[in-house]
DNA sequence: GCAGGAATAT
DNA sequence: AATATTCCTG
């Protein structure tokens, strides 16, 4: 009895994605940040290198501030800018958002628990920048959660569950998110084949079975949430700003346009990754790290 | 050697 | 706590 079953959700899917027509301006904020302010210039982008905006790491290790040059490590550390960038730099530690972590469950969902592994999914999701690693990461985070319902979910059905700081944290981004449940019972989708191969396949196939009923489960834990304590502002005490957008390596067949995302510009006491979320206020929860972080902007309802 | 997964580090 | 890195295994 489903109503909702849309043979084709990589359709809505593709649907649901920016295009680069709706993408922010994200010019001259791409610009490598470190050689930028390495070289005290204007972050902008004089000679904006065709076909090579994606990723704008600019790994940088000191924390300089815009009029203040690097006063510690070597001097001579004129970052490798170019294609080389973007593998051969250390990039700021990746940002979950909500929006970001949504692809990520997309992906996980229509991939089944078979075929969503790390290589996969970080295919699917089509988010340039993303790394193997770092989806390896957050899938093996992901998972924990996951297996944490389960066994709560089954043991737990009328005590009161006192959840660690650490689940409530979890679940501020996990539970915020749709749970395709097929992850949690059966295996992948019946999609024994090529799954996200789709890309490749005209024909592809229309499987697809997502957020059924996993928000019951949810919902003996969406309490705390709404508070709407969403101080995600991941902090950079550096302040750099990284360019992230989806990865534009589609087929041929122009099937979709996946599109870039705005680019969030942490800076020290810059509230700009608040993002437009239930009342995540500014809450400045700015850690006092020196650290850069790379975060994904919501380009638009994604929800 | 590559990729996945858990352990461990930051 | 959230990510990144490392280690081990297939």
């Amino acid at each position: 009895m489903r109503e909702e079953e849309e043979p084709n959700w990589f359709a809505r899917w593709e649907e649901e994605l920016p295009r680069p027509e709706e993408l922010m301006p994200l010019s001259q904020s791409l610009i490598t940040s470190d050689l930028a302010l390495a070289f005290d210039i204007p972050t902008q982008n004089p000679s904006p290198v065709p076909g090579l905006h994606h990723l704008g790491s600019t790994g940088n290790q000191h924390s300089a501030s815009p009029p203040l040059p690097a006063d510690l490590e070597s001097p001579d550390h004129s970052a490798p800018v170019g294609e080389d960038s973007a593998r051969t730099l250390k990039r700021p530690r990746l940002v979950w958002t909500p929006q970001l972590h949504k692809r990520f469950v997309d992906a996980v969902a229509h991939l089944g628990i078979k075929n969503a592994v790390p290589k996969t999914i970080m295919q699917l999701m089509s988010v340039d920048g993303l790394t193997r690693e770092n989806v390896a990461s957050h899938l093996q985070k992901y998972r924990l959660y996951l297996k944490r319902m389960q066994g709560l979910s089954s043991s737990n059905a009328g005590p009161p569950v006192p959840m660690s700081a650490a689940d409530a944290a979890t679940e501020q981004l996990f539970a915020s998110n749709p749970i395709p449940h097929p992850l949690l019972g059966r295996g992948a989708s019946a999609l024994g084949q090529e799954s996200f191969m789709q890309f490749m396949a005209p024909p592809l196939l229309q499987h697809h079975q997502q957020m059924v009923a996993a928000a019951a489960v949810q919902q003996q834990y969406y309490h705390q949430r709404q508070m709407g304590h969403f101080g995600s502002l991941a902090t950079g005490g550096g302040g750099y700003d990284h360019g992230f957008h989806t990865r534009g390596a589609l087929p041929p067949q122009g099937l979709h346009r996946m599109a870039a995302s705005g680019l969030g510009m942490v800076r020290p006491s810059l509230p700009a990754a608040s993002n437009s979320y239930d009342d995540d206020d500014d809450v400045d929860s700015r850690v006092g790290g020196g650290r850069r972080v790379l975060t994904l902007f919501p380009t638009c309802g994604e929800d």
